[in-house]
RNA sequence: GGCGCCAUCGUCUAGCGGUUAGGACGGAGCCCUCUCAAGGCUUAAACACGGGUUCGAUUCCCGUUGGCGCUACCA
């Protein structure tokens, strides 16, 4: 038994947004197919003639792009159509299907009280070639069912790589559609024939998947898997991710905080995005949270995927998970500053701020900064002093200027400066200290007052070196102007 | 209703018969300090319930409750 090269697949449906979910997902298949060396491979499940928005399929690729994992093989099912609907005929053809011309019926509209879970229709199932041909001839519409063997007691069961072993009776499972009566496959059925057509190893997938399975064992099974040269695929199905409320998320109920592109446009790091994903149903079992991409790919296991739906963290006041902000911030902090400097400058020029003029000087500009953001989108909202001439100047810091003998001495200090040789953080904390003791004020005055001239906040990074983040000459320009 | 899955602090989680039930986020407090962060320290906070099995259950089994998923041409 040699061990395959793992080819793993991630099956968006273009129906809305790339949703968290279906990203973790995406990052799970991801990490496993790295790690094994192995192919991962995007499909685009997109069967669903009513619901498929080409705004849906832009947004999976502009999330996962944003993700910047990327992927070795990409297919769409609608290309695939012709694959799909020739081996459900030929599982027709040796009776592992048959044709229903029984109208769909709302699944709510059994009665209250005797609610018999449906399973298939007897009079479809046990109908005679001869009249199924007829009726097909004659253009009454029909759906293709699988005919779930249930003759005879059958238990399926599989070895479920997160939940283990998993088994439910046949009987139990319903006659599933293969094909609608328009003609396109089913989900089960263009997914199925489409991971025996990939050779795909592993189904890494959604919980809400695991009954599902069931079917596609059966399905598999009928479509010859074994005698195709491969074995079926494994499975490992995946915790959901739940709102606060315990609820699945939905675009309809959360609103785009289900949506990547939130994170996206909150100035999220795409990898401390995908590393707070990756703790929600999985870690290490080593207290380590703040992890590499590298780190992520080597230590990735099933074993280490809980089986519990995990709560993503929102309000509708905040739609981002504090732990998911704090995550971020770490990676913010701790990535090499020649990486996140040009991130920085991306975001300040998409928002219209000035591109700094002193190329020398950005990557510290951002290095003193980061150690008190979060995001990216911090460098934009609370940074502009430090890029922008136009600033708000906030009433905190207002009333430091407005201390007494603040502004006169701060004027005197811009001028001092001025005429100074050097302008270093040492030298500018001499001329300020000199200065507070000469007039006999408590330097505190010049150091808060100086925050508030330079930046119009009384908070933000130690004084001094926020002198060489502004700049010698707007700096002095700005005390002057106080 | 049927079938399946799940159940440790508010949240993410460790735990795989004997622990002061550990870590992280968030909260509270202290230290540091030119402000705010960061950082360091401290602290509050959990085994859903009931039966078993066992010398001993958070841990194993059963049940209850609760949540989630699937349930006639969504994926």
């Amino acid at each position: 038994m040699s061990s395959q090269t793992p080819r793993v697949r991630f099956a968006p449906s273009p129906t809305g947004y790339l949703h968290i979910g279906s990203a973790r997902t995406f990052i799970f298949n991801w990490l496993y197919a790295r790690q094994q060396q192995g192919t991962m491979i995007l499909r685009i499940d997109d069967t669903d003639l009513e619901r498929n928005t080409e705004a849906s399929l832009r947004s999976i690729f502009d999330g996962l792009s944003w993700l910047g994992l990327a992927w070795d093989e990409q297919y769409r099912q609608s290309e695939r159509l012709d694959l799909h609907r020739r081996l459900a005929w030929s599982l027709f053809e040796q009776g592992f299907a048959y044709r229903d011309f029984t109208p769909a019926q709302p699944a709510e509209e059994a009665s209250e009280g005797e609610t018999v879970g449906w399973l298939f229709n007897e009079a479809a199932r046990n109908m005679e070639r001869e009249e199924s041909d007829r009726r097909a001839a004659s253009g009454e519409p029909f759906v293709l069912r699988f005919r779930v063997p249930r003759d005879a007691p059958r238990t399926v069961s599989f070895v479920d790589a997160v939940y283990g072993e998993q088994s439910k009776e046949a009987k139990d499972i319903e006659d599933f559609a293969l094909l609608r009566s328009s003609g396109m496959p089913t989900y089960h059925m263009a997914s199925c024939a489409d991971d025996a057509d990939l050779r795909i190893t592993h189904i890494i997938r959604g919980q809400d998947h695991l009954t599902n399975t069931f079917k596609h064992i059966l399905l598999f099974e009928a479509l010859g898997f074994g005698a195709m040269g491969f074995g079926a695929p494994r499975f490992a199905h995946l915790p959901l991710l739940v709102a606060p409320d315990g609820a699945k998320l939905s675009k309809r109920k959360h609103g785009p905080v289900v949506s990547v592109m939130t994170y996206a446009e909150a100035g999220f790091l795409p990898h401390g995005y995908i590393n707070f994903l990756c703790l929600l149903g999985w870690n290490p079992k080593d207290n380590r949270e703040v992890l590499s991409q590298a780190e992520l790919v080597q230590l990735f296991r099933f074993e280490g995927v809980n089986r519990s739906n995990a709560v993503v963290n929102f309000t509708e006041a905040d739609p981002i998970d504090p732990k998911a902000l704090w995550l971020n911030a770490q990676h913010l902090r701790s990535m090499p500053v020649a990486e996140l400097a040009p991130l920085v400058r991306a975001v300040i020029e998409k928002a219209g701020l000035p591109i700094p003029q002193d190329e020398a000087s950005f990557p510290n500009v951002v290095d003193t900064l980061r150690a008190r953001y979060s995001t990216l989108e911090d460098f934009v909202r609370l940074g502009r002093p430090y890029f922008a001439e136009d600033f708000a100047m906030e009433d905190t810091a207002l009333e430091k200027l407005n201390a007494p003998q603040a502004r006169e001495l701060l004027r005197e200090l811009g001028a001092r400066l001025e005429a100074a040789s050097e302008y270093t953080e040492a030298s500018i904390e001499v001329e300020l200290r000199n200065l507070a003791a000469e007039r006999g004020v408590k330097p505190g005055l010049l150091i808060n007052g100086s925050r508030a001239a330079l930046t119009g906040q009384a908070v933000g990074p130690s004084a001094f070196a926020l002198y060489t983040c502004v700049g010698r000459e707007r700096a002095i320009r700005r005390l002057k102007a106080v």
